[in-house]
DNA sequence: GCATAAATTTCCACATTATGACAAATTGAC
DNA sequence: GTCAATTTGTCATAATGTGGAAATTTATGC
């Protein structure tokens, strides 16, 4: 299933095979991604699939292991990923945020942002007890409504791209226990009334997490903001404490 | 001065330009880079050049700031960047090493790599006592020729392509202190005899380094993996100590 | 070790795709 | 209000990218 939509091609057809390409290789495992796979995945002929990936090697973009025969990202992708980090953009406009946050509660912060169909995560600080997260570490994605970083997002999009994620995904909820398209939609309805979203145990049991959403033209959500944390440490109200401290933090970055 | 060889194309001219482009706001500062910039330094028609950034933009591999209307890194590539780091790879390959590096010596340690005419930091870690580094951070490049860790990798190429990186990057060595071209040469003759590259105070006062080369395919030097220390510590015979712990390293890995 | 299959790489005639000149509309700056 | 820069659009042109097929290399079975 090819990550990236195909088609809407504004006059660079080459570019968005190439993104095609490089999402696949991006989501491909720790053995790298065959020729075979990338053809067979992303549906483009061999010899062109071959052009391109020869040139995105190239440009380091892309890296070839001779011996495997498999490909994988390049050393320019993580220069440009730690430029991309480290100047301007979301991820140094919550970098102080995060550490503030992180001191403040000595709980587990993440900074999600939607990719496509996916909930990424864009940075995170650790907390004190080592807690397991759903996306793992940064660069770490889920299904979109999969998590309380994802439903902040996804609820606050308009309804038929809801409706359209939903049914995009609805497959990849099955690994989940209790999780399907209808569970999302109800997910979505109580958060749009909260405000911001919650799981208590339901995804990974004893873990729980809060998710505020971070709006960036008014009424749309790219990104969220959220806690995980043990549900031992829940105290009724906490997790409302918990959504006001981060939208707080979210309103006075908004604001600069 | 366009950081990416423009002909070549193998057939791919749209990727080529793209990466052109890539390059241009990746080496741009912290107010990103607008259209105008872009378009002067690529040598591309305005409307191409638009069209281009357009779909990189779209795909999120490039971010567009209405306000200021310029370009920067996208989230997209702060993923790749992320996955890059952690998935198979060099940074991986010598990840634990670096570490154990540090743990013995307690110095800042630097993995770099070649990309284009420049050396680029992939990874490193921080020594004890803060000391300042040509490259500044992770991602952070200076041209090919400056330091230590740049001299290991340039010592190890073929002469002519030595020379044409000499040659290009000559007007940047200028805003260094007693370093040009010949002195280039010779750093590269005397690195050569050594087996290692090192650098005493030369470059910033009081600061020392020492770079061992990282060989890919037997004889050319793709990264080099190197100390930053001060000048202080040095005791004669260390610099020697040091470049032989890192050869070991190195070779332990490449054994793998 | 040899035969066979599979995957990778190269080649090339063809037409789809990207190009760039031009112009108009839009936006922001001074 | 004027100007410069950005954005959107159109369109004829050909250069660019395409994909079928063949050649090559590598993997697999016997």
């Amino acid at each position: 299933m090819p990550q990236v939509k195909q088609s809407t091609s504004g006059g660079a057809q080459l570019l968005d095979r190439a993104v095609i390409l490089l999402d696949l290789v991006a989501n491909g495992g720790v053995n790298g991604v065959t020729l075979k796979d990338l053809t067979a995945n992303s549906g483009l002929n061999t010899a062109t699939c071959h052009r391109i990936l020869n040139t995105l090697v190239g440009h380091k973009l892309l890296a070839r292991d001779d011996k495997k025969r498999s490909y994988r990202l390049g050393a320019r992708m993580a220069i440009y990923g730690a430029r991309a980090a480290r100047g301007p953009g979301i991820i140094s406009s919550y970098d102080a945020a995060l550490t503030r946050i992180r001191r403040k509660t000595g709980d587990t912060i993440h900074l999600m942002v939607r990719l496509n169909h996916d909930s990424v995560c864009l940075d995170r600080r650790d907390g004190e007890c080592v807690v397991p997260t759903l996306t793992g570490s940064i660069g770490g994605a889920v299904a979109l409504g999969v998590g309380p970083g994802s439903i902040a997002m996804l609820a606050y999009l308009d309804e038929d791209e809801q409706e359209f994620i939903i049914r995009a995904n609805a497959e990849r909820y099955a690994s989940y226990r209790d999780l399907n398209p209808d569970k999302v939609r109800k997910l979505i309805a109580s958060t749009r009334e909260r405000g911001y979203a919650i799981d208590v145990g339901e995804l990974i049991p004893g873990i729980a997490g809060v998710s505020v959403p971070i709006f960036t033209d008014g009424t749309k959500a790219s990104a969220s903001l959220g806690f995980t944390l043990l549900c031992a440490k829940l105290t009724p109200g906490s997790l409302h404490q918990y959504a006001l401290m981060l939208k707080e933090e979210i309103a006075m970055i908004s604001d600069s």
